[in-house]
Formats: C-alpha cells, structure tokens, sequence
DNA sequence: CGTCCTTACGAACACTGTTCTATGAAGGAA
DNA sequence: TTCCTTCATAGAACAGTGTTCGTAAGGACG
C-alpha cells in the first residue's frame, strides 16, 4: 500500500476523456484492485526503472496473467498515468506568501523534480501526455495562486505554468537518461560522468579550429556545470523573464 | 538519396564512443549502403511517423531481413542518431549580426523547431540522447557564435544554448505528441483540437470552486493560446531572462 | 434453482530489437 | 588458375512487448 501523503483527492471528478472500466471493483475482497496494481507497478519502477515496468512483469509480481490487469486498467498508458499520479502525491507545497513568490516558484519546481527523480525514469510519462490527475490538479492550482499573488497577469501565469511543466519535466527526463545509462554501464555513478565527461572533451578540442572556432575556445565553459547547476540556470532564466511580466515591473 | 543540404560534414571526426561498423562498405556497387538505410528510414517516418521506423520495417522496405542491416548499422539507436542528424541537416542558420542577436536566437529556435514538427516524431529522438553528429555541432557553433556577438559571457551563452535546445526539442515533441494522436483518432486537425479543448473546458469548470478556485476562475486563461504562441511565450521568457545576463545589463 | 454479470486468466496474435549461423561472392596471394 | 580469407547477406530463432478472445468460475438476484 502507498504510505505517502496523496493530498485529497477524494470527490475530484475524473477526466470525462479517462475510459472507465469495463466495471468497477466494487467490494472484491483483496485481490487485485487497481490500488494493488499501482502498487505493485511503482515497486518496479523504483526497483528496475521504467522499462521493467509491462503488463506481463506486473501481472507476474501478482502472481496471474496479464490479462487479468486489464479489468482494472484499461491500458498500459493509463496504468502510467496512474502511477504518475501516485506519485506526484509525495510532492509537497508551500503556502502562498505574496512576497516570497519567486522563491516560492523555485522551491516547487525543486520539489517536482526532485520526486520525479526519485522515481527512475517515471519523468518520461509527463512527457508524453498532460496530466490531468488529482495531483497534477492541486500542483497546477497551488503554482497559478503563487503566481497571481506575485502579480503576474494571470493570461501570463497560465501560459508560464505549462512552460516551467514542461521545463522540469523534460530536465527530469534527460537526468533520468543518465542516470539509466550508468546503471547500464556498471560503472560507479562518478566513474560514469568522469569518463563520459572526458569524452566530449576530447571530441570538442579533436574539431578543427577553424570551423569550430567557437566551440574548440570554449569547450571548457560547454562542460561546465552539473546537471543541478544547469537545472537552477534555467529557472532562474525563466523566472527573470517572467518578472518583466510583472505589472510595474522595467519592461511590460 | 537525400537532396537537402546537408551542413558540409565532411572531415568532423565521428565522436570516439559510437562504435565503429564491423567493417566500412567500401566500394559496395549500390545495395545496402548506411544511407541508404537513413533514406529509408527517412521515407518511412514520414510516412507513417517514428514508431512504424522499426529494423523489420526498414529490411523490408530494401527487400532483406533485419539482420542485414547491423553490418552498416550497429544498433536502432545509432540509426536514429543518423536519421536525426540527417534531419537536422535542412535546418538553415542566419549569419551572424551582433546587433539582432535576439531575434536572431528566435529564429533559428524556430527553424529547429520547424524542421522537427516537419518530420513527425523525430523529436523524441534529441531528447532521449545529446545529438553529436556534424549538424547538432554545426548548429551549435552558430548559436554561440550569436550569442557572444550579442555580449552573452561565455559561460552563461554556454549554459544557455543547453537549456534552449531542451526547451526546443520538449516542446516539438509535445507537438509531435497531439499530431500522432489526431492521426490515430482519424478526425480532421481543427475537429479534434476543438474536441479536446471542449473536453478539458468542461473539466476545469466541473471542479470544485472551493477547491480549486483559480483553477476554476482563470480556466479561460489557462486554455488560451495555441502550441505556436505558447512556444513563443516560453521562448520569449528565456530571451528576457538572458538579455539580463549581457554585461552592462540592468541587474547582473 | 436458474440466470446473469463480472472477474480471472490461459492462449494466441502480431509485433519488437538483436544475435547466431550458414551461405555466397568477391579480392588478394601464391 | 587455385586457394584462402574476408565480409555482406539473410534465414531462423530468442526473449520480450501490448492487447484481445474465449472460456471458466463465482457471487448476486429473481
């Protein structure tokens, strides 16, 4: 069973465009629920990465077939979603604080990426869809308030909330890559990004210089930086920008 | 064969970790050659999008059986890489102007941004690897080429060409995503996004006002915009938050 | 008791990337 | 010319994938 804080999702209307099943569970005594199927699939996640994550793997860890899940879930694109979503429970939030705001954004975007990162490679589902979950659903809600307390204009917030989504989710993403590759390549996580590190570097000098004249001379600043420190680059890129947005701010 | 411009490619070193062919093809008279197998690929992801671009699907379109292609090809993976990279190469690169550096970043994020929507899913594919053949370097030089011109310090321009390629290829692959899914859904473009945004309406405003009450209150704002201005909010951010990086700007 | 409805699930379908193995042809050396 | 090596070509197979079909079982209701 999930132990973590999934907010409150009780009477949130579902997605009218999320298929129902083929029946609801009902009051089956134990076995085999869609909470158990979520379950079970985060185990995998958190244990072999998203890639081990299939019907067949999950049907097997409950001991039945995968046929069996489809009366649950119906698809493996939903069983995703669903996972995203339990998921995004352990995301917690501050309370708005109007003189915070900025600060306020980079904490929740921390925080996204953080939960999204302690999950393998689950950043590749946000990816690939909107979530439309319970949690997504609070998250959007708590941001857009953070934002419209900022003073930012609230045609600007809605349209810079799905920007910075878009921009946690896919650094997420390309962390998770890495991170994927290194557990594939048996090396120490630091053995992995010394090496890999190495060989951009000696492929950027390798160029010849007088039609990369640009990207030879500064190969060094090109490799500088970890993933986090590029993460909060780009965070505090956006947030500048957005603070020019800001009614009274230099520019409008 | 391809019949784009193709960047001039030759004598760039290929990057030391893409493992080497078992062989070279030589002279091989025509049949089965590593282009070849690009332009094929090419042909069908066109057609038919990324996911019908399998080694099986490939084989066929030459009249052979998968297995032959691993001797001009060592994985599925560098076969993307190929056909990314001979994508990329239809992307056209302003010169230099130091005094349009900003409009010149936009555009050229709209030519990366152009040539990937042109081509179906490709988009899935930088984003799951940093692209290192000859374009994704000759493009990367001309960025930070415009961006020094237009007073960027290096390591900032450095970091900052990273985060706008992330947020390049996210968004065209968010794109990419709506298009494969009005595809298979068989209703005309304008049907289905009118469907869809009908469908998200009619959930932000089912929500509970208590709840969520910006959510609720601002849903018009928050369904505004299509992919295209979104894109260029997000981009215009970013720009915003570097211009105030360029020394001699307002804050620093 | 019989009927109905829903969950359970083995088997099968049509795929996927990749490897092993055998075959055949071409090129160089003696 | 003959031999031998080298390498592109593929057929077959392996171990997977998501999903559907048809059937069996079990509880609820009339």
């Amino acid at each position: 069973m999930a132990t973590v804080d999934q907010g409150q999702d009780a009477e949130i209307p579902a997605p009218p465009w999320r298929k129902r099943r083929r029946s609801t569970p009902a009051k089956a005594k134990q076995p085999l629920s869609q909470d158990l199927i979520v379950d079970t699939a985060l185990r995998i996640l958190d244990a072999e990465g998203l890639d081990a994550v299939s019907m067949r793997r999950v049907a097997q860890e409950l001991d039945t077939g995968p046929a069996s899940l489809y009366a649950h879930v119906s698809n493996k694109e939903e069983l995703l979603e669903l996972l995203l979503d339990r998921v995004s429970g352990e995301m917690r939030l501050p309370e708005p604080d109007p003189e915070r705001w900025r600060e306020q954004i980079k904490e929740v975007a921390h925080e996204i990426h953080r939960v999204l990162s302690a999950h393998a490679d689950i950043a590749r589902v946000p990816l690939g869809m909107i979530p439309t979950g319970p949690n997504a659903l609070r998250i959007n809600e708590r941001v857009m308030t953070i934002m419209l307390a900022g003073g930012v204009p609230p045609r600007i917030a809605a349209w810079a909330v799905d920007r910075f989504y878009l921009y946690i989710n896919s650094d997420a993403y390309e962390g998770s890559i890495h991170v994927t590759k290194q557990r594939a390549s048996g090396l120490e996580p630091a053995e992995y990004i010394a090496r890999f590190l190495g060989q951009v570097r000696e492929y950027f000098t390798s160029l010849p210089a007088d039609r990369f004249p640009v990207t030879v001379r500064h190969a060094p600043e090109l490799m500088s930086g970890d993933g986090g420190e590029r993460f909060e680059f780009g965070l505090e890129l956006m947030i500048r920008g957005l603070e020019s947005y800001v009614e009274g701010s230099k520019e409008a």
